[in-house]
DNA sequence: CTGAAAGCGCTTACAG
DNA sequence: CTGAAAGCGCTTACAG
């Protein structure tokens, strides 16, 4: 790459000291109006920009933020984390903040990756995605003092998520399938199934309490209308049999994958079952299947603020639950306020 | 976060000097065996890891490549991307390469990006995704020189790809499309129809042609049999029914996308109906779709071998068409070697 | 092989 | 407001 100015050059050239430049860059209220111009337009026609490993050195401070991807290769919900990283990466830019992303074998190498990171000074801080009950990731980030702001709850069975002591930013997975059973119900249906992620602590039990806080909310009977299974859609579609067996007229997923197989089903039997699934990937877009849309860029927006605040204040804890939104598109409950068709 | 030790800390605790401890981990060859024993120990018990960025500030080298991460709002394709992203940050990460990734509105704020970046001297080279006709970004990158490697070929009108003077990767959509048509026919199919991408320069051309030259090859009649639409299901599934009126008895698509909207089409007038797709997403795979599967992961180590080749010379200029493979599901389809079903 | 020294390019108190 | 100076934490020729 072709020989760049810097400080040193740029003073020269001007007959400036470099403080003078330095100042204008990043103090400029202390230096004089027109040798500020003067210094300003020297630095855009010189296109300069400071080192960013000098800056680094001297602040202590990388202005980078760390994140691991998750690895997706059999999901089609990985959609929703390639949404929040794109919006991360946006508003880390928009805030002269670095994006720095690597790939790890499990949560252990994960965790191995951070230690290096931090030791090399590398990152200011981390956002957590994909976590889980019992999630180790929160204890040894707080214990080696990493900033880091999740995007998840802490899904632990003993302490509620508003006492966590950092920061994270979650969607209501409960209330999105709580909605949906609402929606279901307000247009008649009786028998609504549920094909439930496994349904242990984190986001497979909380979609499934929503649905079900829903059904006994309106007096409906549950037995034999869940079944668990796996994100697969195979799996979903014999699991749909099921349901549809046990008289259900609707179907709510925990996820667009399971939809799309259950959908199979449901239309092998009868064309007017509904089927609902979860995340609105473009999967659900592409076959026109309702499903339930989280707010991703904001979440991501307030992920990334969160962390900025704790780097800033290691006290900073503020927690974020956000509600998800009913994305209707079959005709038979297209009545009442949804999000248009697209 | 936690003051951490620095060669001069470590040193004074040692006994040694500064000098010392650096060769014991950048040359340590030349460091006598007893000493070096010592040094590695103190480094292991500190947890010492030397600061990046006065390693960069001192070395003038970041050992960072940069990435944009590419809108993928309403694809299913997308997942290529992922996957491209993921193998590339696992192959960084064992080169002791960082990769910093950023989002951009379009092509000119991508390449200010670079110029930041590279002005910063934050990055040491970029990973171009998603090339198109005429890019600018090579011509930009080359004149500034920024070393770069490609993921996707250079599709000018007028130069041949392998006269680029850059290095680049890319897999041959053609041959995957052409290698679907062999199979059709080998299974007695003689109306192959094809759902096109718009076929301009690019990979929509490239994979359409394949179909074309097939079909040629076969003697197969082509008139009628080709439709071409954005990549969008609900388009897809129409132009599966202009092709199906045409005679057509299998359809080849550009992308899953399609196949998953010519496949509604084709279960609704015949089961019998071989539907093909490209890039073996997870919709594929959950769909039990034939599709063609890119070797993104052979990809991503080659892009990150040429552009560290690239970074060390600046004539470097290796070019890779690799091969995709069809992945048959289908029965109807199933002699001769394919990739089994997952 | 080891030790004293220079310098990568910044930022920021400190006198003036 | 500006200028001379220290120092962030490394790496690497250079004498010994």
């Amino acid at each position: 790459m072709p020989r760049r100015p810097t400080l040193e050059s740029l003073a020269r050239e001007l007959g400036v000291s470099r403080q003078t430049i330095s100042n204008a860059i990043n103090r400029p209220e202390i230096v004089a109006p027109e040798t500020l111009a003067r210094v300003k337009a020297a630095i855009e026609a010189a296109q300069y920009t400071p080192s960013r490993a000098a800056r680094q050195l001297r602040t202590r401070s990388s202005r980078t933020i760390g994140l691991r991807l998750m690895p997706n290769f059999d999901g089609i919900n990985g959609h929703i984390l390639d949404l929040f990283i794109h919006e991360l990466a946006e508003q880390a830019r928009r805030s002269d903040y670095r994006l720095l992303v690597f790939a790890a074998e499990d949560t252990a190498d994960e965790i191995s990756e951070y230690a290096h990171l931090a030791a090399a000074r590398e990152i200011d801080g981390v956002i957590l995605t994909s976590t889980t009950a019992q999630d180790p990731r929160f204890a040894w980030l707080s214990e080696h003092r990493v900033p880091f702001a999740s995007f998840g709850r802490p899904w632990s069975t003993t302490t509620p998520p508003e006492e966590a002591e950092f920061p994270w930013v979650d969607v209501d997975g409960a209330a999105g399938t709580e909605a949906v059973v609402e929606r279901l119900v307000a247009a008649g249906h009786t028998r609504i199934g549920y094909v439930s992620w496994p349904i242990l602590p984190g986001v497979g039990q909380d979609r499934h309490d929503g649905w079900s806080r829903a059904i006994a909310a309106a007096g409906l009977r549950s037995t034999g209308l869940v079944c668990e299974c796996e994100d697969d859609a195979i799996e979903a579609r014999a699991a749909a049999g099921r349901l549809l067996d046990a008289g259900a007229t609707a179907i709510v997923c925990a996820s667009d994958t399971l939809a799309l197989g259950a959908r199979a089903e449901a239309i092998r039997r009868d064309s007017r079952i509904v089927v609902v699934g979860f995340d609105d990937t473009p999967v659900a877009r592409a076959l026109q299947l309702n499903s339930v849309t989280q707010p991703v860029v904001a979440a991501a927006r307030q992920a990334l603020a969160m962390l900025l605040e704790r780097i800033q204040d290691p006290d900073a804890r503020r927690h974020a639950l956000l509600t998800p939104t009913f994305v209707v598109r079959d005709e038979s409950l297209a009545d009442g306020p949804t999000i248009p068709m697209r």
